[in-house]
DNA sequence: TCTTCATTTCCGGCGGCGGCGAAGCACCGC
DNA sequence: GCGGTGCTTCGCCGCCGCCGGAAATGAAGA
């Protein structure tokens, strides 16, 4: 097969609204069923099982078997990063079109494990004026400083530094400038979950990707990073 | 149109084998013409200019009329990112399969405007382990000691800091990690080619992108930013 | 003005891919 | 063991999108 032809078949692949709208909703960064998937793009379980298949088999998503269910997932970073790039594009063609949660997107949302919208590009922002984060060959590190601060939060160190990479950017599509990503940038997000600084919203598809800051939420960025979000929302 | 379907419709755009040869011609950098275009793909010319209408109008190819010729270029920076990290998606899936060129364009080659493949991942390591770049909200700035020293080189930064991105980071398909973008990387490598410290391999198509460090190349990128290459080649 | 050439527009043809339902398979709970 | 449930395989249909050729357009050159 020649190159343009790949090309050409790994953007195939998420060129089926059905599919697309799978990967949306995989982009949240839970795993989720084969029947979920299928109810979440409108068509029906065959049509769904076909759509997975050719997914898994293109490397875009990964799959467990358990019992009687199978739970589907974005494959890796490189996958969602991609993913969160190509959203770029289509945004960039339309710009005026508004959708619902439009607005919500923009400001919160998760990248498959990791915070985005303005909210992870003001934390990026954050950490590396704060002197959490200094570049490195292939994305960042952390300091000594940046450790402590990072350790006295919360953050799960040991299990960021297990990532396969610890820290690098990922294209925002709405910010059209990077966020962290990586595992540290997982960590952070997971953390942010549990102590109940960020709190999802309900929905299915898309909605399943958005976040908003909770107050005591909002203390803790502007303390411990120096991020301010204005408070406006859709 | 709901946002699954903008998202699939974005990546048709890629999808087609046809317009992603043109894609891949048009990634060297250089504008070409429709005619050009069409030979290129291997299709006739009234099928090009349907694929090339399509590729303007979703914003990915931009057009320049002179005369009689039509010539088309990637939109923007963005786009060829985009490209760029898909390449990487089609690589990973398969990653035994060897095409011509394969193993020289992991090598050297150009993206879009700018350097990458191994040669632009350790660009991009030289110039920020000496110190010419540091962090910046949204990627990389100059230091004093970095401008003197790209002046001293012949780097045009007046012209690089007129781009709308400085310098940013471009994920690399071949290496998966980022090489440096942006109007500083779009400078330095109008530099390499005009002052023959790289040079362009003949072809067409995706051949079009090779590039390859001349004796005098080596030498400059060895002692102004510590980049040594292996000399291995396809 | 007439010719030439690059490009576009229109058209008919065709292949491929996405769609569903029915049947088959695997696993769980009773 | 037996039904219920989640998922896959199979077969078939309909449609969208890609294709090249012929004719039209528009600009350059004689």
């Amino acid at each position: 097969m020649t190159t343009p032809a790949r090309l050409a078949s790994a953007a195939a692949l998420i060129a089926d609204p059905a599919r697309a709208a799978m990967l949306q909703a995989l982009m949240a960064g839970e795993a989720l069923t084969a029947g979920e998937l299928a109810r979440s793009a409108g068509i029906a379980p065959s049509t769904a099982s076909a759509h997975l298949a050719a997914l898994t088999d293109g490397g875009l998503v990964a799959v467990h078997a358990q019992g009687r269910h199978r739970w589907f997932r974005i494959a890796s970073e490189d996958v969602a990063a991609i993913l969160e790039s190509l959203m770029g594009l289509a945004e960039a063609t339309r710009p005026a079109r508004r959708w619902p949660h439009g607005e919500a997107l923009h400001a919160a949302r998760t990248c498959w494990d990791h915070l985005a919208g303005r909210l992870g590009v003001a934390l990026h922002e954050g950490l590396v004026s704060r002197g959490v984060l200094r570049p490195a060959p292939g994305g960042w590190e952390t300091t000594a400083a940046g450790d402590a601060l990072l350790e006295r939060l919360g953050v799960d160190l040991d299990a960021a530094r297990r990532a396969r990479r610890f820290a690098c950017d990922c294209m925002d599509w709405s910010e059209r400038r990077p966020h962290l990503g990586g595992g540290l940038a997982r960590a952070i997000c997971t953390l942010y979950l549990a102590r109940g600084w960020v709190r999802r919203q309900p929905g299915e598809g898309l909605a399943r990707r958005l976040v908003a800051p909770t107050p005591e939420g909002s203390r803790v960025l502007r303390e411990a990073f120096g991020v301010r979000l204005d408070a406006e929302a859709a």
